[in-house]
DNA sequence: TATGAATGAGGCTTCATTCAT
DNA sequence: GATGAATGAAGCCTCATTCAT
């Protein structure tokens, strides 16, 4: 084993580490809250000992934090990502929906972590960071500049939008839905969608 | 001082403790978490000893259920009052969100604090509660046999409707918006309904 | 009701409290030990409030401590009258050992009471008191001077006595032996009074 | 320092950790009974942090009830080696005396706690298991079988051996007996022994 | 004098973090 | 770099005692 192998394999070994650390904590943190799991819990469960966690995050709150910011920006940058390729206000909500569908199904402790952490955690978000919300809120603003809908505040819009979908994933947290989300997500495009363009009519 | 007096001192006495302890409680538990309070912050705050919490309830879990539960269940009945008072559909749901922007105009720490504590407490409501999202699906089940709205799932619906305005309320609560809630119910009003008519439309 | 028949009242309330106080707390200290049970309990046991004990006795451990010393020195008394009483070494232990077997059998959590708290309190029993032991040893010292048996250290006779006595009653609180001890003492007063002789025989 | 020594330095450590805490525990809670010894005390006593002892035991209860049973079954088990080793009635008792002075003799700390705890702690020890009270109750009984003593009930003949040895010892700890217990070894065989013998004489 | 709510000291336990190996 | 025992600072809760009524 060379010194190159060995350098190789210790990122190798340190990112093992970092992966099965982070999928441990997710889990917990998604079931107990962050409040309630402990250091020794999470290393039991990734099966590395304490002292090798702070190898990696020097807290554990920077641990949540780390989660929690990568994941939330992350989904910020998705969402922009889908506002550049999609051509209408229309198909843009919808794949933001499916978007966020997608990620409930395939990464729900991932979800229910957001949802969780999101009271203590968002705050520090900086308010330069692009958010999800940015995403939508301009979106919206993009929406309403070409006409596609009416003059409505971009922030409201994006609260009904966001809540549109979060709280369908939380009655599915709860029990109270059942199929996977992805399955309800044309439903949720029209409702989101007819809300929005209810917004801007002052009568009715 | 007669007897009279004596008693009702006595039990201004024991209800200004319970007052003190929940107004104090209700505050920190709304702005840092339940787990992020101790209970010598509550005492504190209060102007109570410690020990004297413990007269009133068996431990800080029970401090916080009996918060959650009381104003989660209380919601409830409220929701079923204007279920049962209001004619039609449509003035249901208009005064059901009215209720939540009062709600959250009037006790931003209640509400607040229920949204954060949901995560951990609402597993433990009984099946046989009546919640505030019983009280939405029945109204949309209603709706439905009535022919006020076409078939829809009405757990669904009832995601949809309580999402609009909760995330409205999370994003005041975050800064993104300003102004007293009750002030955007018309307009959370049109969306929610909207939303709920579009959901039964498979065509658009 | 006048002032005479007030106080006559009066005594025989505080007497109901003290009465109901002591053997509520006895048979907690019985079944629990002194640390083990609390004034709240010993108060909701006897039915008085707690502060209410405190007008009887300045402290929980002053109640521990006369209910201990009340009743150790009373039996060291009656062991002293039952040695004034009886004319000869056999006939006083009989009768002492009797005395123990109906007392355990008469109150059971008295005896258990005076076997755990011993260890507590027994060294604040001040050296010139008249304690069963000294009963016992001064019975043995006077069947020494009598020539009744021979000579032998009354304390360690004293021991071997008592200590037939206590094992037999502690192997009936744990449920090794049932019938009612005072059914075991002819067998016991054997075994004590052999057991004395052969301690002054050099030889076996 | 190589691999091996290393194994054997993080064994002594802990083993360390352990003893210390465990002769501190022991001498604590003789002097002053398991609830009259904060945890505080102990880890001050064992020089080591309070946290530390929890790696070892789940809580203070289970610390004590470790150093009880372990004792007690202990005493049992080399109890029944005597029982086995020795040829007949009067050499086991003997030894079984021997052994408990020794005991008294050299762990005087354990010995008070084994007599203080007892009256928490001996309800825990399961049916099945072997203690000293049965150890010489077989004793007791194969003597019977053997035509060495006259019939008695093994029980009540264990607690009089018991009572005869443990109250001496209880002599000693309160100052009314010095000397070193063994060399009363001669003295209470002879009594045990005839206490016993005289037991199953109906005359006398 | 009785009541029982309040006090406040202290006990047991947990746990994030450090550090010797 | 990994390990996991040790640390020590809180945290929750209990309870003997006090005191206003």
């Amino acid at each position: 084993m060379n010194i190159h192998s060995y350098v190789v394999f210790s990122r190798m070994r340190a990112a093992g580490v970092r992966d099965k650390v982070e999928k441990a904590a997710l889990d917990l943190f998604a079931a107990k809250g962050v409040d309630g799991v402990s250091i020794a819990e999470i290393a039991a469960a990734a099966g590395v000992a304490q002292g090798a966690l702070y190898r990696h995050y020097a807290s554990k709150d920077e641990l949540a934090w780390t989660l929690f910011s990568t994941a939330y920006l992350r989904t910020g940058a998705e969402l922009d990502e889908i506002r550049k390729r999609e051509p209408d206000f229309g198909s843009r909500i919808a794949e933001m929906v499916r978007h966020f569908c997608a990620l409930y199904d395939s990464e729900p402790a991932l979800f229910r972590f957001l949802l969780i952490a999101q009271h203590d955690l968002l705050p520090r978000i900086g308010p330069k960071e692009r958010t999800p919300v940015d995403a939508i809120a301009d979106t919206v603003s993009a929406a309403i500049k070409a006409g596609d809908i009416g003059p409505v505040d971009p922030q409201a819009a994006a609260a009904i939008i966001m809540g549109t979908v979060l709280q369908t994933a939380v009655f599915h947290i709860y029990g109270r839905l059942q199929r996977r989300l992805i399955s309800r997500a044309p439903t949720l495009i029209r409702a989101a969608l007819a809300a929005i363009e209810a917004m801007a009519k002052p009568e009715k």
